[in-house]
DNA sequence: GTCTATAATTTGATAGAC
DNA sequence: GTCTATCAAATTATAGAC
């Protein structure tokens, strides 16, 4: 069934384009629509607010990137495993959409009071099972004793920021867009290394 | 003498401020014209446009801000000093001024041909003499070879991604502005020993 | 240098016909 | 459901008096 898209979806796709490459603020609902290929006050008629139009797109982002992660997290891989599982995952997801970083950290730089109603912020942090985990196993002396909410803001600080300053990184090391991508995969074996050797005992 | 700022002055401060909080494009100039205590064609007399205002404003904050890091880069300081200086120094920056952070991402996010023009970008980055130090360091068999982006990457991401999330992290670590205070300097002797640990041959 | 007033444009949103 | 036409508000920028 090559079926074209219907009107929702369309307006949904165009947004949703739009707001990650030049940022919500920056992306006036008319070229939405016309991207969309349709007419200014349909656009209205499926979403009645810009700040719908918003919400339902940011929800959606995060649901779908999220729910490889959160299930990683909270499965019964060793701690060792479930770090290079985690790595890897997330680095592929902004992989495939590396405009994803810069635009959450837009989001989050925004009235707060806001954000936080959003179900779906909640998506972007640790679990309950990993930070009980790290507990257990240096309980057990098998890792060095840490601060679980440091240990999983050095990963996500691993992980993403190198996301956020993509253009800085291409233009300081005259990479391209391909090496940028294979400096990036090289992170998967790097990233997990450098957080392992932190848990270990010395 | 305690003088009163001139009207330049003024602007300039007011704008800084109102950049900083709400966005570039989230702030219209009649705010700023407002906050300075002054009228707005005023403003358009001393910067000509908006984008002018910015530039002068994003110029004067990456000299700033950069100069003593750029120093400790490129001083005669071992390694493991260094690395220990830097992190500790780029804390404090951050410490004193946490919206920096989310502010120059989201202007990396913006048209980038723009920001390239900016001189002041280059000052994100590190120097030549700290990557020739990490060269001649793993020459002389002293620590691991390792990519010097790589590296510095790594450097960059642990130091200043938390501030990017730190209203995530409040939020989900139920913690107030002074924990994570705390819980940031915390990192000023974690940091340096995960980056140090990982340039350790094993 | 500083102001008032206003032009010119853009933007989010709606009324109303088909 | 979809469109044309338009409103109302906000925004950047300027003209011109003092």
């Amino acid at each position: 069934m090559t079926r074209h898209k219907n009107t929702e979806q369309k307006i949904f796709d165009a947004a949703t384009e739009l707001f990650l490459e030049k940022g919500v603020d920056r992306t006036s609902v008319r070229d939405i629509a016309a991207k969309a290929g349709i007419n200014l006050a349909l656009l209205n008629y499926y979403f009645r607010t810009k700040e719908n139009l918003f919400n339902s797109i940011f929800s959606e982002l995060m649901k779908e990137n999220t729910r490889k992660l959160i299930e990683i997290l909270d499965s019964d891989l060793s701690l060792e495993e479930k770090i290079q599982k985690y790595v890897a995952e997330y680095t592929d997801v902004l992989l495939e959409n590396p405009l994803l970083v810069s635009f959450v950290m837009a989001i989050l730089h925004r009235s707060w009071d806001k954000i936080t109603q959003l179900e779906a912020i909640s998506y972007l942090y640790g679990t309950e099972k990993f930070t009980q985990q790290l507990f257990d196993e240096a309980k057990k002396g098998n890792i060095r004793k840490t601060n679980p909410t440091q240990f999983f803001v050095d990963m996500l600080s691993l992980i993403t920021f190198p996301f956020a300053i993509k253009l800085l990184i291409m233009d300081k090391a005259s990479i391209t867009e391909d090496e940028f991508k294979t400096f990036i995969r090289e992170r998967k074996k790097r990233v997990p290394r450098i957080l392992i050797n932190e848990l270990k005992i010395k």
